[in-house]
DNA sequence: CATTATGATTGACCTGGATCATGCTTCTAT
DNA sequence: ATAGAAGCATGATCCAGGTCAATCATAATG
């Protein structure tokens, strides 16, 4: 990745995200206006949970998670975000704080865009509202899911599901990478590290995955999918 | 409350919505076009999860609970409902299934509204794109406690939130009628009930509430407030 | 090369909360 | 009046999962 490049302006963003696809020449000018882009390092925090919510963030280049910080000094991811993603959104929407933080786990290029100039966007664009309500209502729906799984299944079920997520729609592919760590695995399925690790440990003696170094392996997803469904 | 009385308009609910204040009178004829309202006993499902998200439900009268039909036979209530609110709408935005069940906890008149028309609207008025878009982040965020109270929080903390809930937010007083159960207390807490009771009575002895029958009255909010805190 | 720090791993132990069994009260239906 | 049927209450027991402590492996630093 080249560090020196930054984002000079909305056209690639607008092509690989279905929200801005909806924009005409003039919306677009609105939201590029006060557009900046800035480049974080590893643990780097992107957003800070608690600040004003000026902003909104797209994640552009790069790999970061979003978690909230709870109560004894417990953490809680909520998605770990890969490029296009918008995120920052509800903050903003309610007009006040972020709800949440998001750090960099990776090297990562985001924009941050000026959350009046996307409000005025909004109101201007009844079809781009849409699409924003659509973004909002599946972040929702994924809540809710969370909602039950971490609060109805146990660790096997837990881990699973984590398990899933990261294959299925993070890394789209069998294989977690080793920027995953042990403790991010726990934070996604409130966990204790060790009880994360232990649950690894046996699917791994039950070859459903494979650990090597800090990289997880899914040998047998459907097993993992029994697992989720719980029993 | 006069059993035969139906909805005829929707002027009241304009007024009494600040959601649907931003509509005009030709908006709201299309959303008045299909609309009709039902009413429904106590028990009775108004909403049940997994059915077509055809229509958007508001509360008219009464009082209801939203619940997630969850793993092994167990629920988790969301929200008790009360009039003037609007519910089914993520359902109906990502176009699909409802993924929660609404259920009449006392005799309850609502109003249904055409998601076809509701969508139309939507896109006709930014405005109101805004609002439905600020009820829907605001509900997100709800989730978003939810999550880290249920996942974090043990016994107490989360029984102390339920009944600063129920009091603060739902009625409005001090005291929780008995149309909510011990079970409907546990569901909200993800307990058991057994779990519930027991904490329950300890904040009974511990003077924080007192109970009679099934009604709750909170006492020492203030305590409550501190135990939600954590420790 | 020694030293310190960070994260993975594992076993031993303990506690929060679920489950079970039982009894009590109230309400409804025969 | 009596028998179920719900829902509330409570003690006894059990287990999932957290906490603690010790060990390794690896990488960063002097």
């Amino acid at each position: 990745m080249n560090v020196d490049k930054i984002c000079v302006g909305c056209d690639v963003c607008n092509i690989k995200s279905p929200m801005f696809e909806v924009l005409n020449e003039e919306e677009l000018r609105l939201i590029n206006k006060d557009r900046y882009s800035v480049r974080f390092h590893e643990c780097e925090v992107i957003i800070k949970q608690g600040t004003q919510a000026t902003h909104l963030v797209s994640i552009v280049e790069g790999f970061a998670k979003m978690y909230i910080e709870g109560h004894n000094d417990r953490n809680l991811i909520l998605n770990f975000v890969k490029p296009w993603t918008l995120v920052g959104g509800p903050g903003a929407h309610v007009n006040g704080k972020h709800r949440y933080s998001v750090l960099a786990i990776q090297e990562t290029l985001v924009c941050f865009i000026d959350s009046n100039n996307f409000k005025k966007v909004l109101s201007m664009n009844g079809k781009f509202a849409e699409q924003v309500l659509i973004h909002c209502a599946s972040n929702y729906h994924g809540a809710l899911d969370r909602m039950v799984g971490l609060s109805q299944k146990q660790m096997h079920g837990r881990v699973a599901d984590a398990l899933l997520y990261l294959t299925e729609e993070v890394y789209q592919s069998d294989v977690i990478g080793s920027e995953i760590s042990r403790q991010d695995l726990a934070d996604y399925t409130s966990l204790s590290k060790d009880s994360g690790i232990r649950i690894l440990k046996e699917f791994e003696r039950d070859s459903i995955v494979t650990l090597e170094d800090r990289k997880i392996q899914v040998l047998d997803s459907e097993r993992l999918h029994a697992i989720s469904q719980n029993g």
